[in-house]
DNA sequence: CGGCACAATTCACATAAGTTTGCTTTACCA
DNA sequence: TGGTAAAGCAAACTTATGTGAATTGTGCCG
């Protein structure tokens, strides 16, 4: 396949762990999805705080606001070995000649961003560090599972508890503990990149506190 | 102007404090342009516990995605008495004929809240209190003064100190003690639904702690 | 003008979560 | 296969922030 080819249509890189997908500002004419490994987008403070604003899994595309920036605009970082496709823009512009169509497309997975977004600030803003870490353990497992990658009660696990503190936004020695703490209650197990959740509805009602809000005043008390 | 000509223009509304724009779920066929007033999105828990998600401040649009899905997701409620404009979905559709170019409009509203919320996950995971409420004042000020509302060093500041707690995810006691210290400290004043910005550079040096990252590897300590 | 409700303030105390440090286990590479 | 670095774990201690409650302003409506 000859070098125009390979910019025609899509072809496959990978990363090794800890390597960019994407650095801050860089151009972009292709967009990414995620064959295979875990990838994140983040944040950080000099002083060396790291928060994770996006988690991508496999199956997931990187950053629809590509297309229509032509830019990244936060580094993307490969969690573990990442193997992913890229999609040149273009290519994805002529698989939907019709305009409408095409577009239609990315507003709807700017709309989950969006609501995911959403979630992720009244999570980080309103729920305890346990609630929290339910939460998007029980996330995870969904969007594994929504994915096939669920056998029995088991994932793959491959965040460091390093890397769960900056989703969650709070200190990796805390994680340890909660996990601990949810072990000993027998709700799940982590052990070796692998999670085993034993009691899948307790983790939700912890991690899933939220309610839509009923008739009367917010915050009447 | 007769009841119909009004349904097919837009027609301005308001709304007292605490009343709602919007209840989750409800079907949506205008959007609304807030001309006076400050109103929020939110989530609950059932316990009391509450997220501001967004601020709408004079001059923003509600929620850029009633156009897409019809309905809107989580509540707004109106911060201070607020005058609306409702603009029939139908109405801004056929101000641009053009296809491309009224999507176009809608998708750079909806990237600019993706990176709002970026923002926000960013401030609501890594940030310490102070440096979150400096954070907000000093992007309300920068928000107003886009609108032409700041005059002198001096503009509106409508919410109640319950109101920042539930914005920057803290208590409204810590919120009191914080700014206690930044009056205290000749930052900022803020008195009877005025604010008063006496040090604009120190407040954002407090307020905009991230930086893009270096190339050195995240989180490799 | 006076009262009433809500907002701001303050203080004493409680606690969740951060920090530091050291040890142990695991995973990976030569 | 063993050595090395990273990850997990644990305990002691510190700190930021939360809670509860009481006090003092302040604006608003009759």
């Amino acid at each position: 396949m000859t070098q125009e080819m390979q910019q025609a249509t899509s072809h496959v890189r990978t990363f090794r762990r800890h390597e960019f997908l994407a650095r801050a500002d860089e151009r972009q004419n292709c967009v990414l999805r995620i064959e295979e490994g875990w990838a994140a987008q983040y944040r950080l403070v000099p002083d060396g705080r790291r928060q994770i604003i996006t988690l991508f899994l496999p199956g997931d595309y990187c950053e629809p606001q590509w297309l229509l920036q032509g830019r990244a605009t936060l580094p993307i970082v490969a969690l573990t070995r990442v193997r992913a496709r890229a999609l040149p823009h273009a290519r994805i512009q002529a698989r939907a000649p019709h305009e409408e169509d095409s577009m239609t497309r990315v507003l709807d997975a700017m709309l989950v961003l969006l609501r995911n977004r959403e979630k992720w600030i009244f999570n980080l803003g309103r729920m305890t560090a346990t609630e929290r870490l339910c939460n998007l353990l029980c996330e995870l497992y969904a969007r594994l599972q929504a994915r096939n990658r669920v056998v029995q009660d088991r994932c793959a696990m491959p965040l460091t508890q390093y890397d769960l503190a900056d989703i969650v936004g709070i200190s990796p020695v805390h994680v340890n503990r909660v996990l601990q703490t949810l072990r000993g209650d027998g709700l799940l197990d982590l052990k070796g990149r692998w999670m085993q959740v034993r009691d899948l509805a307790a983790l939700q009602r912890l991690g899933d506190v939220a309610t839509e809000p009923g008739p009367g005043m917010p915050r009447a008390a």
